[in-house]
DNA sequence: CGGGAACTTGATCTCGGTCAATATTGGTGG
DNA sequence: CCACCAATATTGACCGAGATCAAGTTCCCG
């Protein structure tokens, strides 16, 4: 699959990448890179693994262990109420992390490969010391959080302002610019998600979704291939309605 | 005012205060303890400053210069649309910074005082070097964020999946926990917003709002009290009614 | 007190949810 | 390669929660 071709660009544990400045976190590059035998240590923390596409990595309320970091595929983050609502709460991409929050030592969030997933699992207290000895990394861990709340004030105003068109516009900017930043640009975007999933992501129903679908296509604004894939015709005109 | 009795307990300049446990960041008492000499140095960084009720901290859009710890009051993080929507997006209390999120050199949203407030700005360049410096400091910078985190994955869930008598419930209990545990607990709970500020939190209209506090009401769950009061006869319900 | 601001309440409208077909799609086996 | 079929998405009809518009009321500060 296409998405897998950013495999590893990012990743914190691989070696190639490292000194290329874009590391453990995106802001690393501002700091000295990681020396050798400090990576060595960081990757006795964790070996790469692999998750099939709809495979979950972490549970809400699971006792925590490790966090993960992203090599190449998507991730969904997402929270389930007891009757059933579920809400997604973030998108991560190769070199994103996710696992990381947690509430009295269990995970706050849930997390589930929406492609096929290569991921590095770190033990978090083994993390942590790490951290607290090499201030780069803390910084960049911090540097990956600040993006992350960045991105999650951003989906407040979706949930809370925006209407159904508005919302599914921003999702499709959301994920055409994850594709030209982190991945590959392409003119077919792969949507990811089914409708379901992406209902789930912008706070609106399956039914609603489609009918946005239907609107943009109809404003010539986008055009859909199959189910999982979406063209941009107009990307301006869509950033403008998605308020971006 | 009440709100502000909590001053300077978390404060980071606060010298007092910081060989107790609590300074920098929530979670900086699990490493050592600033030394004065740091200490020191954190404080040259930038001195505390009043802000009146209603005023303007920074400003979404302009060239960031510093980011705000929280002596005392409470402030809202906040973002505007062109077309004058509006959404909250985080409470601050004291402890807690804002004005730390940035995109390309500039503030992300907008921070103003609900109620008097006490902060000190830190210059964030000044500060990132000094992060870079003291592991402890860049730890204490990342604990603060996953919690920030954290919360606003729970609003997430809030905006996207709660109907509205839920979100005010939920809103309330929010309040309660800031009190509790940030400040003094009261029978007598401030909501510190008027109405319009909490549909902009809620992602609501004021109409709405007052709805769901008279259905609240009539369920005996709560007791109004003037405009600003709220007091909860019913903890256990209301957590229920607002999924916490 | 008095008056303006803030809140509440009521009537109506609309967007999105719900329920129910219908249509596509894409994977499978003949 | 095609036919089939279960899964998924679309479309339509209707309904209801919340928005909008418009009065009242209450609050609170001088």
């Amino acid at each position: 699959m296409a998405l897998e071709r950013g495999g590893g660009v990012r990743g914190l544990p691989d070696a190639k990448a490292l000194p290329c400045g874009r590391c453990v976190g995106r802001d690393l590059n501002l700091c000295k890179p990681l020396d050798d035998r400090r990576l060595a240590q960081l990757l006795a923390l964790g070996g790469p693994r692999l998750w099939a596409r709809g495979e979950t990595l972490f549970r809400a309320g699971d006792p925590m262990g490790s966090f993960f970091k992203i090599r190449s595929g998507i991730a969904a983050v997402f929270r389930m109420l007891d009757d059933g609502r579920r809400q997604v709460v973030a998108l991560r991409a190769p070199g994103d992390c996710l696992g990381y929050l947690e509430e009295g030592g269990k995970y706050c969030f849930e997390g589930v490969a929406l492609t096929e997933i290569s991921a590095c699992a770190f033990d978090r207290r083994q993390f942590d010391a790490f951290a607290a000895l090499n201030p780069d990394v803390a910084a960049a861990t911090a540097g990956e959080l600040s993006r992350a709340l960045k991105l999650t004030g951003q989906a407040m105003v979706v949930l809370g302002q925006l209407k159904s068109t508005e919302r599914v516009a921003h999702f499709l900017v959301e994920i055409d610019t994850l594709y030209r930043e982190r991945l590959v640009a392409q003119t077919r975007l792969s949507l990811l998600m089914n409708r379901s999933q992406i209902a789930d992501y912008l706070g609106l129903t399956i039914e609603t979704v489609s009918r946005a679908f239907g609107k943009l296509r109809k404003y010539a604004v986008i055009e859909l291939v199959g189910n999982d894939e979406v063209i941009i015709l107009d990307r301006a005109r869509l950033r403008e309605i998605g308020k971006v």
